[in-house]
DNA sequence: TTTTATTTGTTGGATAAGCAACACTGGAGC
DNA sequence: GCTCCAGTGTTGCTTATCCAACAAATAAAA
């Protein structure tokens, strides 16, 4: 689920550009206006494709936001190869940076970041976190039921993330998560 | 035939988009090879298209070379609005600028330029200024027949510019324009 | 309220692009 | 001579994209 190379290579290349052109599109329209303000036809205009095009690849404009949110973040979760470990305190705290740093990327390079975008944009990046973490635990331990740890460290890990890039003075990244993720890690002591 | 905006408007925009792949593809690949030993395969290669999607929009590579080389003249052409004017020695000597600047810049660009290329981008080039010249011979005196002016003039520019672009030690562009353009003009003098 | 205008999804038919073959050519090496 | 290989054009069929139209929903204006 997290980064499936081998649906990308054998990819139509005509499915390929057009997805490529929506979501750059898209991209560089939510750096002028707030996502509620973008309709389809702007992003069509913008991509230079047809708007049934784009109908074709997403239901609505939210299917490619959550679509567009997914990408970026398996992007960052890739960088750090963070798809290809198990539970560790390290790894914990590369995932907690990389959320942190994810979510406050997108509040400075989207124009107007409001309430209905920032739940759309909590439901995806759990939605990732949750998955992940679910991976992580079931390497280590495959007995023990992963849910409830895993949901309790997906909502901390973001709510710290939602709490930091919200703040008006932020402290340091380093020193912030040194202070927070030990209320993290101690719900997921049993997989270390 | 010098510029059509008309047709580049209702353009369909996969064919748009697939010129512009296979232009820049062809483009980045002159910078790293001769073009002989370009294939077709590699041009769509790098333009990530199918093979036959290249035969659909060109006969051979070499009728791409000359589609390549018009646009990229033309658009020097446009850009010193050399297409909506008539004849005059300074609109002749910013032409003759134009030619000398375009073959010194293919010189400095392209990996490999040989003779066989050369003569190839000559023929196109000299095209391009004939008719360039007829058009604004034309409209300062339609009675006189233009062909043989533009013809000498025409070769005679060229081979300026071929001539400079080949220099070992180059003059400055102003001096040597200010040296070479009265033997040009003198043949339009006519016109003037 | 009704009107006007904009956006949204959807559809059917036309066209460009993809793909996997094919026969052919020209050279490199044996 | 021969084979082998890589590139060339071409073709029949599939699929993605385009386009113009449509009905429905939404919102702002009269």
């Amino acid at each position: 689920m997290l980064s499936n190379p081998k649906e990308q290579k054998k990819l139509d290349p005509r499915v390929k550009r057009t997805r490529h052109l929506i979501t750059s599109a898209f991209d560089s329209l939510l750096a002028e206006k707030g996502f509620e303000s973008i309709s389809v036809q702007d992003i069509t205009d913008k991509a230079e494709i047809n708007r049934a095009t784009f109908y074709a690849h997403f239901p609505d404009k939210y299917a490619l936001l959550d679509y567009f949110i997914t990408q970026m973040f398996m992007q960052e979760v890739d960088k750090r190869t963070l798809n290809t470990c198990h539970y560790t305190h390290d790894n914990l705290r590369v995932l907690v940076f990389a959320v942190i740093e994810f979510l406050s990327n997108m509040h400075s390079e989207c124009a107007q970041p409001h309430q209905q975008f920032e739940s759309l944009i909590e439901g995806t990046i759990k939605k990732q976190v949750y998955e992940l973490l679910t991976h992580w635990l079931e390497q280590v331990d495959a007995k023990n039921s992963t849910d409830i740890p895993a949901t309790v460290a997906t909502w901390a890990i973001y709510g710290l993330a939602s709490h930091y890039s919200h703040l008006k003075k932020r402290p340091s990244l380093e020193k912030f998560v040194d202070e927070a993720l030990p209320l993290v890690a101690i719900n997921l002591e049993q997989f270390a």
